[in-house]
DNA sequence: CTGTATCCAGGGAGATACTG
DNA sequence: CAGTATCTCCCTGGATACAG
């Protein structure tokens, strides 16, 4: 889903790029996520052969479609009656 | 998901209902499950204090809200250039 | 009937080092 | 730069037994 954010508000991304927008993911998770992502038709990967390699993401038209899922998705999540969740204490000062 | 699609066609149902709705899934899963969606708001759990214990699971007026996100996904998991996945060979006869 | 408690194995994710 | 390889740890989820 992040993935996928990104690439809606930046269409053409390098592998590095994605890597400085999603700190909190490991490079390992990255690849796979993408490389699903891939698998499943919705980004494409183009790589240029140059040294040194570049890698750019893009959306497919497939992955550009999913436009209104996600759309309705956000629309329900920010509902006005969205709980928020509690999951578990936050550490009280020890 | 798969809890929130039986609650769609069936609005209200207990427990066993859905273990047996949802055979592939754990006891403890189907709880867990049940309990997270509670805490989200998407599920209300009804118990009615009786020899045996009876519980109804139905959705909420959020969880029905659901109801266009999931029809926009839908639409696009079963739009025409759906790829099929292909997660690994499907065991050769040995 | 509707759960909770306990135990346990397997896999997923992180960290790190390495490569074309 | 854009990945792969390897190791390890922990968590998730399954199985089972038990309880109100």
């Amino acid at each position: 889903m992040v993935i996928i954010f990104h690439l809606f508000v930046q269409p053409v991304m390098r592998f590095s790029e994605l890597e400085r927008a999603i700190p909190e993911v490991s490079q390992k998770m990255l690849i796979q996520q993408l490389r699903d992502l891939e698998a499943d038709g919705v980004v494409a990967r183009t790589v240029y052969p140059e040294v040194p390699p570049k890698v750019e993401y893009s959306l497919t038209v497939r992955g550009k479609a999913l436009c209104p899922a996600l759309d309705a998705s956000l629309k329900w999540a920010s509902s006005p009656d969205a709980p928020k969740r509690n999951d578990g204490p936050v550490l009280p000062s020890p």
